[in-house]
DNA sequence: TCAATGTATCGACACTTGTCGATGTTTGCA
DNA sequence: TGCAAACATCGACAAGTGTCGATACATTGA
């Protein structure tokens, strides 16, 4: 598995100064992440369910896709710290990071 | 070319309701117009231009592309609704359409 | 009219990514 | 102890994407 992003303060605002490389690579990531439309019905299913955490069990029938694919996709949102994955009993319960999301909002803000 | 996106309203924010498939897919692809290192560049260097405006033939030597490949990604940004292209001369002047950043804001919005 | 300049398009290539079936692994329960 | 359920990993495949060189198009200026 990919190093899990700690939640960097990158970046300052896309429309204050250019982007270095390094930066628009990590923000670049964290976008890709958003750029699927399996992973964002993924998001705002968890984002809407009970206490903002759903079991991933819960999350295959909604998307329609298979557990492999919905597994693979969960992983991503995590390893770009946008969800948290806790492991309880059989059950992995998936949580939204708001901090996250509104880190990504500070950098498209103009 | 792909159809422009008119700046659409899509969508309500992510934590309010599970999207759709097609709000899904229009949002996806919004967000893979940002998910490429060279296109946030490309938009932080046109948004902190002077008058918030660039030619594109001032933008290759910054992000160390070729000329085609600029060209390519103004014309992805151009169809997300991102930047609006203008012919003035030989030259193509580029600029940030805000209303449409602040719209991907409002979807993040926790 | 002709040449030079700024862009767009085309064809090709390597690389990435979404998807699934098959298979492992861990946990809870009978 | 053994089985079933939830999840992760693996291997494979099709589709998409970033990149460039070559080339076509459009506009300006001489």
């Amino acid at each position: 598995m990919k190093t899990p992003v700690p939640v960097p303060a990158c970046c300052s605002p896309l429309l204050d100064a250019p982007l270095d490389d390094a930066d628009a690579h990590e923000l670049a990531s964290a976008f890709k992440a958003l750029a699927d439309p399996v992973r964002l019905r993924l998001l705002s299913l968890i984002a809407s369910a009970a206490d903002g955490t759903a079991c991933s069990c819960d999350l295959e029938e909604p998307v329609g896709r298979s557990q492999p694919t919905v597994s693979h996709h969960l992983a991503v949102l995590a390893d770009a710290g946008l969800i948290t994955k806790e492991k309880v009993g059989r059950w992995v319960n998936c949580t939204i990071v708001p901090e996250r999301l509104a880190s990504l909002r500070e950098v498209l803000r103009g």
